[in-house]
DNA sequence: GTCTATATCTGGATAGAC
DNA sequence: GTCTATCCAGATATAGAC
């Protein structure tokens, strides 16, 4: 699957993602209109994204906020109660996203040669519509509360346990070698994370997310299959 | 090279690293007599490496620091005059000790496949020894001053250089297959920084830094040497 | 050289006008 | 719903005794 196929199908737009936690939230916030609300939250999360992701959640100071949302500091107590659920709020974000994402495009793909290439794909496109929010979630998951922090190791194994799951699954059918599953689980979500917590690099060296993909694919595959002299053809490429 | 003969060979001591910053930074630091500096900026150091490594450098308060090092506030400052100072000298330390351990430990070795290998493990081993300076350095980059930011990224050109010109020799030499140089290196790169970012992680799965070093290097080659059914034996292990 | 006490300021949060 | 003005806790940094 190509990059913009995939922009096509998940279209996730910042406006969207806003809208789902206005409904979801209504209690919390304060403003009763949805589309001031849902305005208003898109520009805060991208003005707190932004400033975070240049200098730290914690030197972000709400003033800084308030100017480069456009929004007083009153205002932006509409709409969250303390800093902290402000980060809570953008952390909750990202992880339910990327949980949907998954189970949606991973369903039915059975072959694990197969489902290995596209779970790598899947994540790496994931964070590149997200990159913001990946980023910052990595840098500030030591800044959550107690009940985030949870929710945050949970998604971690969530990742993790899909590409464990993977590699066991293929090593049954013998498609991969016997190598420990969990330590190379944890190397390709490093590979896959450098693409969000490097991106300026890849960016000034022009390498396309698509790219990426695949080199991280080939990496990948040359370990499970080493030894294996097959062709591309038998490996399931096309 | 096992760890422990590593670890044997560089001999980083806490105290050897402060009692050089102290000698090349009389001027600065208030306290005269050399051995109280060096024992309270090992203190000092220690201290705020494991604050910092747990909540982060800017929610850490003085009054922690203090709490933590054993020492007054007013004492503090007779060591460097601002917080932001006291970053920098963190951060000064970790790349002078890795040039410093690169140059001494690659030299010498001239075979790409050998030097290869050598690489990561000095690597590894290195940010082994000193891991919460490595996981502050990563973490706390974006905060840097302007001068030592511009030092933090001559030290990442540095270590990534390291492994381009190794992939580019190993190709030369018909050694290594024709892959990008750079953004192998810039994966290679990210998976020794996952040993320390995610220590916790390996740690409580009890894989040592010998046994990640395999992995990694494995790895690395089954990229570079893909379709080429060599034996161990071929590849220059023992 | 190190401590305690304190000056000074910054930043999160709120009250109340519009 | 949003703004301005303000409160006040807590942080950095310093002064001066010991």
């Amino acid at each position: 699957m190509t990059f913009d196929a995939f922009k096509g199908l998940v279209n996730i737009s910042n406006e969207d993602i806003w809208r789902d936690f206005y409904r979801q939230n209504k209690d919390k916030i304060k403003v009763k209109k949805e589309d001031v609300a849902v305005r208003n939250l898109v520009k805060i999360s991208s003005a707190a994204l932004s400033i975070s992701n240049r200098k730290g959640f914690s030197l972000m100071t709400l003033r800084d906020l308030s100017v480069e949302s456009g929004l007083s500091m009153g205002a932006l107590y509409s709409y969250f109660s303390s800093k902290d659920e402000l980060l809570d709020m953008i952390q909750q974000q990202r992880m339910t996203a990327i949980i949907k994402v998954f189970s949606t495009h991973l369903s039915g793909i059975d072959n694990p040669a197969q489902r290995l290439r596209s779970a790598i794909q899947i994540h790496l496109y994931l964070s590149e519509v997200m990159q913001p929010w990946f980023y910052f979630s990595y840098m500030e998951a030591k800044n959550l509360g107690k009940d985030d922090r949870k929710k945050a190791i949970e998604a971690e194994i969530f990742t993790e346990g899909i590409f464990i799951d993977i590699i066991e699954q293929g090593q049954k059918k013998s498609l991969f070698r016997n190598v420990d599953p969990k330590t190379t689980a944890a190397i390709i979500k490093a590979m896959l994370q450098d693409w969000y917590l490097k991106r300026w690099k890849y960016e000034s060296r022009n390498v396309s997310v698509e790219e990426y993909s695949e080199v991280v694919i080939d990496f990948v595959e040359s370990y499970l299959m080493a030894r294996n002299n097959q062709t591309q053809e038998e490996k399931g490429w096309t």
